[in-house]
DNA sequence: TATTGTTATACTCTATAACTATA
DNA sequence: TATAGTTATAGAGTATAACAATA
């Protein structure tokens, strides 16, 4: 007969576990050090992306981001209410766009909210430490980036 | 008068970004992997805790595994139903929980699916990389894990 | 025939509030 | 007064389908 089961954690082993925990963890932070902002952790990865290529159309930013055109519209069309993006016709289809002055500043602010945010989350680490597991992180959903 | 903008990309230092894309790969891998069970992954991390303490109660389940009590309600009546596991009184209000023979069946093979799903996603780190990152992640979300 | 941008919509996950019964 | 379990509901976030205009 055996005793009673002994008590060791089923997730110990479970990388994917601790990996999903830690995301939610750090989200969460960032969701609040951006509130201020009165952005989104995904309103402000579309700001970076657009205030870093000159000219990227919304389909593109949506492919870098991993966010469905669908899901795009709305969250441009609040950003052009909101005077942060300025649109130039690359065609009849496809539009440029580029922060506005005022993007440019809610850019700033967030990325330096961003900054202090991943200080917070990660300040324990060494930068080498950050550099390795990020290299890490990438290798396991951009699959172009080399590793695994 | 500056040229156009360097496409340095914007997310290159953050750990914080590559952390949830990754997350958001892995999880839908697992989902993947869990389908054809017809289990959700929060179903699955369920069945593990239940099958790995005696007894614990669905409040504890839900502590652990950070899901709101009120979510947990449907997620065990789905259980229950199935026939998956048992309930006896604790007391007046608690009841702890223990997998059937058919939860534990199901369990084994939800765990066998998890085990290769894990080896599919993270066999391209040594077994030492794999520990060093999952330390790392629990420091993240897990306080009492020491680290951070 | 494929792509852009848009609208509408559905589906899942998660969060909040309220309630009963029990400790 | 706090906790367990439940119900109902609301809010995000995400996904699908369809459309008009353009390539």
């Amino acid at each position: 007969m055996d005793g009673p089961e002994p008590h060791t954690d089923p997730f110990a082993s479970l990388l994917g576990y601790h990996l999903r925990r830690a995301s939610v963890a750090v989200m969460a932070d960032l969701t609040a050090s951006l509130a201020p902002l009165e952005l989104t952790p995904a309103e402000a990865s579309v700001l970076f992306a657009i205030g870093a290529g000159s000219g990227v159309t919304q389909a593109e930013i949506g492919r870098i981001l991993g966010i469905a055109r669908a899901n795009m519209a709305p969250l441009m069309a609040r950003f052009l209410a909101l005077g942060l993006v300025e649109r130039e016709a690359v065609d009849g289809r496809s539009q440029a766009l580029t922060l506005t002055r005022a993007g440019r500043d809610l850019h700033d602010r967030a990325r330096a909210a961003a900054a202090a945010h991943e200080d917070r989350m990660f300040g324990g680490f060494s930068a080498a430490e950050r550099a390795a597991i990020l290299a890490k992180l990438r290798a396991l959903w951009e699959p172009e980036s080399g590793g695994l």
